[in-house]
DNA sequence: CGCGTTGTTGACGAGTATCAACTATTGTGG
DNA sequence: CCACAATAGTTGATACTCGTCAACAACGCG
């Protein structure tokens, strides 16, 4: 396993501000804290590859991760990205339908899933808070399917700034740092690089959005952001 | 609820070689079946609707049906359709994701989640074939992504025809009956009625299919229509 | 500093949407 | 049963979007 490779981080807990912790009490969520263990990850790192067993869950502390998979054929598709305070791994099958990597240096809080399970019987709450986080990976398909069925490549980005926007918490309101590259924001939206580098120009000179190095966007016209994003 | 409004068909049972069945005993399958309505839609009904409560989970025993999804925009994006021996609604959350309409006639085996999650607790076998089985949509759903962010039409159309060759049983093997229209087959693979009417006669000038009278299609070089529906 | 990588821009062509006309099929009322 | 209207599907002409290929700029790194 990637984990046992990477130093564990001593003391420090998960942010118990989640969804996970919702509804529990301060006893409940020391128990939870007690079978989790926070994991350092550098950049590009694989935390769990498709096809593995998947004996662990993971709750993102800091960094950004990329979710892909692979086809049969061996075509990559990025499914979604992953912002802290979010989790992955709720799955009921045995094995992982995805790949999951660092982009950036992330702290991660890994939850094994028997030991997750078994506290699960004694807290039922906990339960159907876990239920609730898994069906977000299905509300991020169904999203990603009508960005992809619908839109064109410019209102593709704007619906995936609109996504960063929402889910990269911490930094000022419409201030956001796309740490993954043009390939990859490309390859979610179904778009080349030079489309999806396009479709940004396109967007600077319209006065919605402001680039300054590429990595670092402003939003200034929001509202134009919204409907292009949501536009059929 | 929808289903109060049908007749409830007598005493036929649905058939017991799915998933959902499999790994049960005998006796497992007799309190399965105790616990499920077999009721009888027609052509164009509403089984359930978007962010209506999941009472319900549903089994199609004969008909094919239709899953759609509409974005708070009330843009309609068809997600998947449904065939004899499949299930839907095995979602954890309280509320559905999208709606399922019927495209013909149709008999369905209905289960009430409150009397099927007791069964679970007896039953502990029939708990982890749900999961398996809910797992399906979320499989359906990235495949989807896969056709839409990759493919050009006639690959899109091809993946489409496969997956109905696959699913769609009882008919010869290389024989099969589209019941849906143009304009789903379009809203489902991102295109327009007319690119996938054109696609269609591609796929019939190079020879890959026959067409009979746009509902009867025939296979005529598997090999190829798999190497386009894989294709990049 | 040169080199590789990443992102941007331009020219061009392939592929798809759009608009419109036409055909085939289905349903309805006389 | 037929005539007609309504709907679904096909085909053609055209415009536009996006992918492809190529050149270039910006950045990071040894």
């Amino acid at each position: 396993m990637s984990q046992s490779t990477n130093k564990i981080a001593d003391t420090s807990c998960p942010p118990r501000d989640s969804l996970l912790y919702s509804m529990l009490t301060h006893e409940e969520a020391n128990k939870l804290d007690a079978i989790s263990n926070k994991v350092i990850f550098d950049q590009e790192e694989c935390l769990f590859r498709q096809h593995s067993e998947a004996s662990y869950f993971y709750n993102v502390i800091s960094g950004t991760l990329l979710v892909e998979r692979l086809s049969v054929e061996g075509q990559r598709q990025v499914l979604n990205f992953l912002f802290p305070g979010e989790f992955l791994g709720f799955t009921h099958n045995p094995f992982f339908e995805f790949s999951l990597y660092s982009l950036t240096d992330a702290e991660i809080s890994v939850f094994k899933r028997k030991r997750f399970n078994a506290l699960c019987t004694e807290i039922p709450q906990l339960k159907s808070n876990v239920e609730q986080i898994g069906s977000n990976v299905l509300a991020g398909a169904l999203d990603q399917i009508f960005a992809l069925g619908q839109k064109k490549a410019h209102e593709r980005v704007c619906f995936f700034l609109k996504q960063v926007l929402k889910r990269q918490s911490g930094t000022s309101e419409n201030q956001l740092t796309l740490v993954m590259s043009r390939r990859d924001i490309g390859n979610y939206l179904g778009l080349t690089i030079e489309t999806v580098s396009r479709a940004f120009t396109k967007l600077k000179n319209d006065r919605i959005i402001n680039i300054h190095d590429a990595i670092e966007i402003t939003i200034i016209d929001r509202q134009q952001l919204d409907t292009f994003a949501s536009a059929e």
